[in-house]
DNA sequence: CGTCACATTGATGCCTCTCAAAGCTTGTGG
DNA sequence: CCACAAGCTTTGAGAGGCATCAATGTGACG
């Protein structure tokens, strides 16, 4: 986490030409508020921040929870304000692109704009995709599955983190995880060596 | 069902002027394949069709199922080819968008794109508190928390279709779902009347 | 009045979460 | 070079909850 904190704080892309506004927000201080005016789409760059919504009883719902590398309220773009609050669950480093500047800047280059719905057609593929992974019950299953899709032509995948990431990811505890792995190993869907994962043919 | 697919069947609205050419795929068959020059997007009008990629093992992994009134392979506008297999699983009805014709109308006026992109992000916010709701393991809590979010100032939601589908959305059996609302109305936390959901404060 | 689909409730089993504890690896400092 | 600490990995035991199978109730429609 330390190396990926480090790497990122620094760096913030510049999005169709707009470079970002970096801030560090203190843990549990909202970035904006439902019902603010928009005044950009988001980074986070390293801490995290949950995306909730009050509804009129009172209760705070999670819309979601963003991950150090993923932007959030890319919608506020194309709406006048925030529909739901910003809060940083962690002291946290994020970046904003000024919606002024980024939807003139995308407004008057097409193929900025162009760009920045392929960027959005595939995060949608991506979360697709994980939102179907989810769906499977089975530890096991899951984990093959998610294995399947990320392993390269070989069958191969090197986690790039520690497992425990991996299972926060597949949306499971890593006890879980870990007995899941173990019962693939003994199925023979699976083997492991110092760290990488290998698939082999024939694991239902 | 019948009501939903007699709406939808005729209707295909037109996307940035792009009128959709109509298409019947019979149960089984495939609207293209991974590796198909991509020929534009798609709207499922009535039906069922999955997503899924073919892995290295030859074993197939559903990518998405998409459900009626979604759109599906947007990214194929900014690739070259298909990166998945479309098969419908039932007879289903979509409505293509060709691709040449589709991109011509988005980048051409960046009007059109810019409310094409306005969807995308959209759908990805959706898609995001969908996904969310997922994380709930308990089906009272998850129920509820889907009721926050869609249910209207009074507190009250009146389930489009049967109950079943409503189950099938939450991603639950529908048997735990009357069983979640039969928890909450004993909380006090949801009152029902003829069909229609009502939230009461109070409920945690 | 019979059929069909949805709604509801019961019983059972499996599976994951949670709490716990012990092995393992790595890095740090003396 | 050793000792210790901290975090990851692994395995165990128990409990709760959802899926599944099953049966019955209910309403719409012909």
């Amino acid at each position: 986490m330390k190396q990926i904190d480090a790497k990122l704080a620094g760096t913030a892309p510049a999005l169709a030409g707009v470079t970002a506004e970096l801030q560090t927000v203190a843990a549990g201080a909202t970035v904006f508020r439902q019902g603010d005016r928009s005044r950009g789409i988001f980074l986070l760059l390293a801490g995290s921040v949950r995306l909730q919504r009050v509804t009129p009883d009172g209760t705070a719902v999670t819309l979601h929870q963003v991950r150090a590398g993923e932007t959030f309220a890319e919608a506020s773009l194309f709406s006048d304000r925030y529909h739901c609050d910003a809060v940083a669950v962690t002291q946290s480093r994020v970046g904003r692109y000024p919606k002024a500047a980024l939807a003139t800047a995308l407004r008057g280059d097409p193929e900025s704009l162009w760009r920045f719905s392929a960027d959005l057609a595939h995060s949608l593929q991506r979360l697709r995709s994980r939102y179907e992974l989810k769906q499977i019950r089975s530890a096991p299953q899951r984990v093959l599955q998610f294995l399947r899709l990320r392993c390269d032509a070989d069958g191969r995948y090197a986690a790039p983190g520690a497992l425990m990431d991996l299972a926060a990811e597949l949306g499971m505890s890593h006890e879980a995880l870990y007995r899941a792995l173990a019962t693939l190993e003994r199925d023979g869907s699976l083997s492991r060596a110092n760290g990488a994962l290998h698939l082999r043919a024939g694991g239902r």
